[in-house]
DNA sequence: TATTGTTATACTCTATAACTATA
DNA sequence: TATAGTTATAGAGTATAACAATA
């Protein structure tokens, strides 16, 4: 009786955990869009944002995708100005992406939603709860990285 | 002082909740494609689920997407033995989209991997951390929930 | 011989617009 | 005239396979 209920109760809290899911994955689409991304192609800046400048072999491995793909992707960041294609100064085979001045400023306005949208969740919350979240959090994460390690070694 | 401390915890508990979104996406797209099925698709059956035979109408308004969307992912669907249609009783326009035996085996496949995943992510949680936890994410579902709310009404 | 990025082809999800059959 | 669902067309993300240029 009492595993039951607390299996009852750990199924409903992930369900408001996957509630929660949806909306952080609404709200990071709509304003990728005003700023003209999708999420893919924000992931690719943002690599290159942390990496500087790389080739499509380096960004296909950090995305964990295609080269193919990521000639899709840049190809559509190229488009839109957020990166140039450069040659390689060493290898002609490849191509070094780098971030524009667009770019750039898209970052710093990615930054400021991501401390407003911090402070909007946690902003007013009591100091103890919030460090009770943020470990729960911290446990929650763990587990789930465990999780689909074991996952991914078992197939 | 206080402030700035306070913004940069924050930042960096948002940070883990991106990345246990991230991690939790992974693993529901991987149980999915296990049994033969997309987010996509999985939506429209959990929506025949709680709902009963629908309409292509009806999902369409279920899962805010176009009607042709509909006849995509029910094509989908069909071909690989999840849903059926037939004739709507009194409306001869309309079809209606019933789940097979297959798409009930799946619901209660999805259904054991819910709870194994609650288990997982919580079971060895200390009762009174897992409560605070949960307080927690109850206080941020929140305050996302009213954010997106006063995004879509200032757009 | 191995690697980088491309073309060719295909599948899924998504949208708008025009159209058919029915209400 | 309005509604249900389709065809037509298009764009984005994803994959595999074959190929060119270069290492």
């Amino acid at each position: 009786m009492n595993v039951l209920h607390d299996t009852s109760k750990a199924s409903a809290t992930l369900d408001r955990l996957l509630e929660l899911v949806v909306l952080l994955g609404e709200d990071m689409t709509q304003s990728l869009a005003r700023e003209g991304l999708t999420t893919s192609r924000a992931h690719v800046l943002w690599v290159l944002h942390h990496e500087g400048p790389a080739t499509q072999r380096v960004l296909a491995d950090a995305l964990r995708v295609t080269p193919r793909n990521i000639t899709g992707l840049v190809d559509g960041l190229v488009a839109t100005g957020f990166v140039t294609r450069e040659r390689h100064p060493t290898d002609r085979r490849a191509t070094l992406v780098s971030l524009t001045e667009r770019a750039a400023a898209s970052m710093g306005q990615m930054h400021s939603s991501h401390r407003e949208l911090a402070e909007l969740l946690f902003g007013d919350m009591p100091a103890r709860r919030f460090s009770a979240f943020a470990t729960g959090l911290d446990h929650v994460t763990d587990r789930m990285r465990e999780g689909l390690r074991a996952a991914q070694a078992g197939r």
